[in-house]
DNA sequence: GCTCATCTCCTTATGGCGTAAAGTGACCGG
DNA sequence: CCGGTCACTTTACGCCATAAGGAGATGAGC
């Protein structure tokens, strides 16, 4: 369930997201008892508690106590609703600025990692299509901001913006969809590993000579074993914490290189 | 349309993605016309033309002239069919030794760059639950064997193999998704581009002024721009390059301290 | 206080999805 | 030739986005 936002028409999408509180006319017609504004936040509540394959114009208007077909009153189609959720989530990023550029990274990432967690339904809106809405080219533009003083040349800071993205990303989609399986089947990351491995050895009792740097690599854990938190979701913050590391890491010395 | 894998029952699904030729039985009943092998190399034809979503038990039914139902007498569920089919096609991957641990990275990489474009549909599989097949874990292998002479503690191997996933995977999902767009919508990348930007301006003329970095970042391009290449999709190999770098920067840095 | 245009919101309908249930007829050993 | 077994089919269910059309509320002009 990848979606796509930003395919309605440009124009009346665009007007939406960046309106200063369009003036209120008085029309003929029965008034209005929905809001643009209400329906977005009632359809985020939606994604949050059911996700986005919960996310239903049906599940919206309930919530609402209409029906789906109200909703088209006020947004042109499900994609134009998700353009404006998606920005509209985005209006909760705003780290301030930081000691150094480290710092204003980490604390960029950080912010981002614990905003995909609250709204992972988001992580499954393609960046492919850009919503270029004000909430999400405001935090854009904080990225570039923390990484200013690195002194990046135009093609590396575009490489290292596209870096920090899919890190985070990648790592917190580990974890939201790691939950989700968890929830859509009933069966915990934790029962379904053990479940799955204990059949792989099983069936493949070469295991360790067909696979000796995995198998080190498995057994070769620090991690305190009576963890309250699930086998995936450990592995993927501690993913994130090493790549982010790694990456400031590659920035440094490429900057130097550069300089 | 993100999609788990590795759903099914795990004895059964696992002996079928582990099998040694299971040998044939005869039995009463009318012949199988088809086979579990065919139907898999039916679906991921399917999946390579028509996408994720066009991935129905009606359309692998069809392709082979049969019913939907049909299937289910040789795989249990379409979950099933999805670990089969993520496991034979990553069959196809396979480099060979390099001559040191970074040119061994960088092949892995382009090789795993290359497949995501042939099988854009192996991208919307969860990496959260693993289908554990012996293609998939070769190749993990084959990755750790490249990185073996770099001689990384195993949390930094860890972080950088996770790394390198999202790397590649994030990048390439953009190239995929790009096509999907413009395929769904009959509307090429740069049009679309071209279109949502012509909007942007328009609705917010205070851009440069409130998006100083952004502008400047947008503004400093060097490449040529008689581009046969989708802008997105040039921006998405080249952050797929510098990444690539950024990344292994990082580690040749983190060995010197570590080491 | 009427009419009429306009608007919100409703009901209904369409085609696609995975797969459960039940039926049809082919094939085997005896 | 019989009866069990199996491959494959048809039908049906609930859910999705949204097109089409209808009901009733409201405001403007008179």
């Amino acid at each position: 369930m990848v979606v796509f936002a930003a395919q309605g028409d440009p124009r009346r999408t665009m007007a939406m997201l960046w309106r200063a509180a369009a003036a209120a006319e008085v029309r003929p017609g029965p008034r209005p008892t929905l809001s643009v504004d209400v329906i977005v936040e009632a359809a985020v509540a939606v994604a949050d508690a059911e996700g986005m394959a919960g996310l239903s114009m049906r599940a919206v208007g309930e919530r609402l106590g209409r029906t789906a077909m109200a909703l088209y009153t006020y947004v042109a189609d499900k994609s134009e609703l998700l353009d404006l959720m998606y920005d509209h989530v985005h209006g909760e990023l705003g780290v301030g600025p930081a000691a150094d550029w480290r710092a204003g990274v980490r604390a960029w990432a950080e912010e981002l990692w614990a905003f995909y967690l609250r709204h992972p339904w988001v992580l499954q809106v393609s960046m492919a299509r850009p919503v270029l809405g004000p909430n999400e080219l405001d935090s854009a533009e904080r990225l570039l901001r923390a990484l200013e003083p690195a002194g990046l040349s135009a093609p590396v800071l575009r490489g290292v913006v596209s870096q920090l993205n899919h890190l985070v990303q990648g790592a917190a989609r580990m974890v939201t969809d790691s939950r989700r399986a968890a929830r859509e089947t009933g069966q915990s990351d934790d029962d379904w590993w053990y479940a799955r491995s204990a059949e792989l050895v099983e069936v493949a009792p070469d295991f360790g000579a067909r696979y000796p740097l995995l198998t080190w690599l498995e057994t070769n854990k620090d991690s305190t074993p009576n963890e309250t938190v699930p086998y995936m979701e450990h592995e993927a913050r501690a993913s994130f914490e090493v790549g982010l590391e790694l990456l400031l890491a590659g920035v440094e010395a490429t900057r130097l290189t550069e300089g």
